[in-house]
RNA sequence: GCAGGUAUGGCGCAAUUCGGUAGACGCGGCAGUUUCAAAAACUGUUUGUUGAAGGUUCGAAUCCUUCUACCUGCACCA
């Protein structure tokens, strides 16, 4: 054993090792219990950063935790590899995203290698391989079949210079990215879409069945992001015209005596067609123009004015027969509802805004029910109470109900009358998988002119991305790959186009997990007998910013692939966790501007010496440079001590900064590791159980509460920290009893105790530290891998205290502490409470009241 | 505005499960040992109205109420 502890060294040395034996290779096996360990896969950029560290360094340890603890345990990896940086990439080049991409995820591979994590690289994906994307589009006909794929009109980002669509990042600030001097129109394209709506009651019904295993703040932001509202659609006539029926959505049916306005969206088809026969003023169809040109976000965005027009005509409310003025108004929606509204101004914010502004009358139909004002007083701010505790007034023969019990009788006599009907909306649309990008899974259709749009037969897939794709000219590359669109169809046997859209990277993400299980079937994504070994999920680690469309996305893919007979279960992912961020304090000189950490010397500028400005604690961004390279900290260090840190420097969910003395501490504390070890390592001949002097049995114990405490942080609560702190102290502890032996030399019983203490203390690194805690393995005398090796167990009798220290408390105050047997009845802890000079003295002309004894805890005497 | 989270020594953070000695562990500071000297290492040492106010209790960092600051998400969804 080398005296000094040289990590780049054993590491290498490790890493070989276990690549040699395959011991993070599994296979199927019903004999034992399966954990499924999963951390996000990353995107192929190039590099992995200390988020990617953080976060698979978490999944690392949990993995050998549970492997260690006889689970046979799935622990892979892949990459999330079409989207637009790839793409970005070779328009800027000319060159083929698919090179990029793979160099990328070669290069990121040996990062991650390098980081020592345990993953079954056989079962290594890439998205962007036909091999994987072919399922995508499989699923993608299978949905098609299944009615849950559709094609619909939507509006997407055009620059009519790259005559291309644009993603939301390129289109922002209302410019093109590629021309900056080029506004970005918007444009009406027919796109393929997703039905997330069939979904939408289950996905929102079942995030009940997550909780406990998901964070609580996930869970709510899902059940906002779906937005189920139940109401009713109700239909107003309108004035003059029989044949025209207003539908307009309402959560609040109650309050429809108080609507003093119908508001129709400026792309309701009422407008067009009044606009058309020439009955809309100028200032409507202007308005209705000035709208056309500003995206439905932009429309509601925060702050902005709410903006409306008079119609000209009248709609009759169906309840009272009440002429009411129909208006257009920009903040009333065509993707929501009905795209109509009744604005019932003393009961809806938005409406009162829009109602003052304009003047329409403002009538209250419901008040507390302890309320006294007079029904007919003028409304100051709407009333909007959402806890149903108000009363329907001024609404005919509704007048004096309740709201809930008012709902579901105006609800039923709309029913019956025939104007309306019990409905229920939601916020989340169906999911818009067109995406016009050429690095993507190519849509699996085929337009033609005859037979309309037309399915690639299953056994042509998959349809093969071309790579020889020309980025230098303007307009969409795909579209003008000539081999690749133009095609015969399917069913007649005629000339035809290929469909040129490709998928949302999301769907790729949908599933990917599924692929794991079974990487290399050429039949099916996945054999369904091997899922159902493998999935679900036990465990899912990664960023909090998936908190919604991946982890939605995913959960309706999975209740999809159950639909479809490949799988049984609903819900893809027992447990989530999602990691803090990793920070750190950002730089910036008044000249230089941002600059990286290395960039800044006692405080000053490396280039110019100016003193700079230190921006708060953030997460690490390459635009504010506050960023550490992985493998720079790896060099200096090795992987283990980096890994370390990130798992002790603060609890998973938390953030955390990146601190280089808090990296030498971590680094400090493996060297001492390896030093107590080497100095005892060939010593222990002769050691054996036996008589245990006092400091002996004190490690001994320590031993065996360390290993309950880190089995229990690991295992129950993941508090890595907490975990590794419990190391050092066991560490610490070993020192301490090394000490004690400066005196005379050790025993047989003390060599027993000192090698369990540092046996248990390597096999309690390997989750953290895998390669320092295997080199020490060896060194004390094992050959088989530690990462294999059975987790240590302790024994109860062994970590018991055999002393405890008892606080004594006078009204509730600490007086001293008491020293008792750990077997102390309450009685005794009380006798000897008494019995303590300091104790009799404080009580002297005082009378106990009450005393208070909480087993093997304290004693509590309430005295006057 | 709504929802969720956080607030504890100089710093990062423990203790909150189920109320029971506030401080584990690391960083930093200080001193000693070692050294020609320094670094490293080892040994020792260092701090508080637990964000504020009130309440419940024999006892509150922990439970309840109100407030403040910061962070995150959502934000005209009818």
């Amino acid at each position: 054993m080398n005296e000094k502890y040289f990590p780049a060294e054993i590491e290498e040395r490790q890493q070989r090792r276990w690549a040699d034996t395959g011991v993070f290779e599994v296979e199927v096996n019903p004999q034992k219990e399966k954990f499924y360990c999963l951390e996000m896969l990353p995107y192929p950029s190039g590099r992995i950063h200390m988020g990617h560290v953080r976060n698979y360094s978490i999944g690392d340890a949990l993995s050998h935790f549970k492997r260690m603890q006889g689970f046979n345990v799935l622990h892979p990896m892949g990459w999330d590899a079409f989207g637009m940086p790839a793409e970005n990439a070779a328009i800027k080049n000319n060159a083929r995203p698919d090179i990029w991409t793979f160099e990328n995820i070669d290069a990121m591979r040996v990062q991650l290698q390098r980081m020592g994590f345990s993953y079954d690289w056989r079962r290594d994906i890439a998205s962007c391989t036909p091999e994987y994307y072919r399922w995508n589009q499989w699923f993608f006909i299978q949905m098609w079949k299944q009615g849950l794929v559709y094609r619909k009109n939507a509006t997407v980002n055009w620059c009519v210079k790259c005559n291309t669509s644009l993603a939301n990042e390129q289109a922002e600030g209302g410019f093109c990215w590629r021309h900056e001097d080029t506004p970005v129109e918007l444009r009406e394209l027919e796109q393929w879409f997703i039905r997330v709506t069939k979904y939408a009651d289950e996905l929102l019904d079942s995030l009940d069945s997550l909780e406990g295993g998901w964070p609580d703040r996930v869970i709510t932001m899902q059940r906002n992001w779906i937005g189920r509202s139940k109401g009713a659609e109700v239909d107003f006539g309108v004035e003059g015209d029989a044949s025209k029926k207003i539908r307009i959505f309402t959560t609040r049916i109650d309050t429809i005596y108080g609507a003093s306005s119908v508001i129709l969206a400026p792309e309701h088809p009422f407008i067009a067609e009044w606009i058309a026969a020439g009955q809309a003023s100028e200032e409507l169809k202007t308005f209705v123009e000035q709208q056309a040109a500003v995206s439905p976000e932009d429309r509601i965005a925060e702050g902005k004015e709410k903006l409306g027009v008079f119609t000209g005509h009248y709609a009759i409310n169906p309840f009272n027969g009440e002429n009411l003025p129909i208006w257009t108004a920009n903040f009333v929606l065509t993707g929501y509802g009905t795209g109509a509204i009744m604005a019932v101004p003393a009961h809806d914010e938005r409406d009162f805004e829009f109602s003052r502004k304009y003047d329409l009358p403002i009538r209250r139909v419901i008040k507390t029910a302890d309320s006294d004002e007079a029904d007919g007083a003028p409304v100051e701010a709407p009333f909007t109470a959402k806890d149903d505790s108000g009363v329907v007034v001024n609404s005919g023969p509704w007048s004096g109900k309740p709201v809930p019990e008012a709902i579901a009788a105006m609800t039923a006599h709309a029913e019956e009358q025939g104007f309306g009907t019990a409905q229920t909306n939601f916020k989340i649309r169906d999911w818009g998988v067109s995406r016009q990008r050429a690095w993507g899974t190519p849509i699996p259709f085929i337009h033609c002119a005859k037979c309309g749009i037309v399915p690639v037969p299953e056994e042509q897939l998959p349809v093969v991305l071309p790579v020889d794709l020309n980025f230098a000219s303007a307009g969409a590359p795909l579209a003008e790959h000539e081999p690749f669109v133009n095609v015969t169809c399917p069913t007649c046997g005629g000339t035809a186009r290929r469909d040129t859209d490709t998928m949302d990277t999301f769907v790729d993400s949908s599933w990917y997990y599924f692929r794991y299980t079974d990487p290399k079937n050429d039949q099916l994504p996945f054999d369904p007998k091997v899922a159902a070994y493998w999935t679900p999920v036990e465990q899912y680690i990664g960023g909090i910013e998936h908190a919604v469309l991946h982890l939605i996305y995913t959960r309706l893919w999975t209740k999809i692939m159950r639909d479809l007979g490949l799988i049984t279960f609903g819900e893809p992912v027992k447990k989530l966790l999602t990691q803090g961020m990793v920070c750190l304090a950002s730089y910036r000189c008044e000249e230089h501007d941002w600059l990286y950490p290395v960039e800044v010397i006692d405080g000053k500028c490396k280039f110019c010496g100016r003193t700079v400005t230190v921006g708060r604690i953030e997460k690490m961004s390459k635009s504010k440079k506050n960023t550490v390279d992985p493998d720079e900290m790896i060099k200096i260090y090795g992987a283990d001590t980096v890994r370390l840190f990130m798992m002790f420097a603060a609890p998973p969910e938390k953030d955390l900064e990146w601190s280089e003395a808090g990296a030498e501490g971590a680094a400090r504390f493996l060297n001492r590791v390896w030093r107590i070890i080497h100095k005892w390592h060939d010593k222990f001949d002769g050691a054996a159980a036996g008589e245990f002097s006092d400091a002996a049995r004190a490690l001994r114990r320590k031993t065996h509460q360390t290993i309950k405490r880190v089995t229990t942080d690991i295992g129950e609560r993941m508090n890595f920290n907490t975990a590794v702190a419990a190391l050092m102290e066991l560490t610490n502890e070993i020192y301490a009893f090394d000490n004690t032996l400066k005196e005379r030399a050790p025993v047989a019983a003390d060599k027993f105790a000192v090698k369990e203490a540092m046996e248990a203390l390597a096999k309690m690194l390997a989750p953290f530290t895998p390669h320092i805690a295997e080199e020490l393995w060896a060194h004390l005398g094992h050959d088989e891998i530690v990462v294999g090796a059975a987790w240590p167990v302790f024994e109860a009798e062994l970590a018991k205290e055999e002393e405890l220290e008892i606080p004594v408390q006078l009204n509730g105050k600490r007086v001293v502490s008491v020293f008792v047997p750990a077997e102390a009845t309450d009685e005794e802890l009380k006798a000897a409470a008494l019995a303590d000079a300091k104790v009799q003295a404080k009580l002297e002309g005082k009378q106990i009241v009450k005393t208070i004894v909480v087993p093997k805890r304290l004693v509590n005497l309430v005295a006057k």
